[in-house]
DNA sequence: TCAAAAGTGTTAATGATACACCCATGT
DNA sequence: ACATGGGTGTATCATTAACACTTTTGA
């Protein structure tokens, strides 16, 4: 693999661990979506690589030795995020020969769902990671646009098939915070009688009798995503 | 990575292009699905690297410095099929550290759809390739029982979101054979009546005016794949 | 004339869509 | 009392599922 002079000069955090004996490297790359009420949010990072200074970048590191990828990204949500139990998912695996300035970096996609309400003060700052609107997001660096939309597509399907939304939510949550979460992903608006009628008839969600507090309106019912319900029902017929 | 001694000792096809200085090596692990009336059938080859010596695994090889993914799919198609332009669908990556005897080597693994009708006297003889009934698949050498079962899943809900399908007959095709392929992909039984009434109404056949020849009984029309006809529709509305 | 597969319609059940008003709470 | 979001039902339409007989051809 042949460098380019003037970016082999350039150190940086990436040079040092792709060993240019080695014929490829293998990364992780994670677009984490980040859900908090009506916005869905993807960690970037500012990435200082030549000839991408100053454009941003998705998470990512090369994976060890010693770990699979499932380690390897989450290894790398810990490290970013602090979190550790998150969602993820391996979405597409992006090799083209020249991805990546550095050399022959072979890359997997992951994605990965964080409830950013419940754990916004545990993330680091902004300068550490930049949470983007996804509505917001142009051009990356690298591939890495590609790479997110692929993603996004990916969620966009699963969140119809899988309760995978779940993880984006508190907890316990009321059903229109289930269906603006739906809306934002999908981008599309849903009727709210038909939705509650769907949810109730899929028999997954488990009613708390409890209500919602410290709102200045009717408060709402509050459920929760119902594991057991859920892998019966998967179990019986299909689902959604 | 630490080699097992004895298996280091094995010189083998494998051995001398994973070179152990890599810190990893990537490879691509193709199932090649092959359909001929009323079975599907997947390529095998002999493995003889311990401690797998006469398992049965399927095609793969390393990817070189010079080809991305579907290039060196492609590549080992071509090699063992003597085919291209074969349908070529990236499914997921493996990457246990421990998958493979002589070091690490992470996998991207294919799936690929080839009408073995059309093609059989092309393709090389028993001992180089073995077509397995998909039904017949127990065990297979390293990880590749699991690679087996994840490519034959997503065909499975592939075909039934997608024309893939089409892939696997010959141009011209009677509605029983699209019928009796749909039937061994999903490996359950079809209506007739719904199942023409439901591929009329999705408007992406062409319908011929011709019929079979050479058949012992009432002679079935001629269809095809109209790729236009399918384009359009996924434009306008969704599909399937 | 027989065997073998081709071809064809209707009904019932289920799921999806469209749509508007009253309710409970906090301020 | 008012503003805000919470909560509910019905009618229509589209899709799916179940089901049996006649037709055409070659042997």
């Amino acid at each position: 693999m042949k460098l380019n002079k003037s970016v082999e000069e350039n150190i940086n955090s990436w040079i040092s661990q792709i060993n240019v004996e080695y014929k490829l490297a293998l990364s992780v790359d994670c677009v984490i979506f980040g859900y908090t009420t009506r916005d869905m949010f993807v960690a970037l990072t500012k990435c200082d690589m030549p000839p991408f200074e100053g454009d941003y970048s998705l998470v990512g590191d090369i994976v060890q030795p010693s770990e699979n990828l499932d380690q390897a990204a989450n290894r790398i949500l810990q490290e970013r995020t602090g979190l550790t139990n998150v969602y993820l998912e391996q979405v597409q695996t992006f090799s083209e020969t020249n991805r990546h300035p550095l050399g022959r970096v072979v890359t997997v996609a992951y994605y990965s769902l964080i409830k950013l309400n419940e754990y916004y003060d545990k993330l680091p700052g902004e300068d550490f990671l930049i949470w983007r609107n996804i509505k917001d997001v142009d051009t990356l660096a690298f591939d890495h646009k590609e790479i997110f939309d692929v993603c996004l597509s990916r969620l966009q399907k699963q969140v119809k098939e899988q309760p995978v939304g779940f993880n984006l939510l508190p907890k316990k949550f009321t059903l229109n915070q289930l269906q603006e979460l739906y809306e934002v992903i999908l981008g599309v608006e849903l009727d709210k009688r038909n939705f509650r009628r769907k949810l109730k008839s899929l028999n997954i969600l488990q009613d708390h009798d409890e209500l919602q507090t410290d709102v200045s309106h009717r408060p709402a019912k509050l459920y929760s995503f119902n594991k057991k319900l859920y892998e019966q029902r998967v179990a019986d017929n299909f689902l959604f």
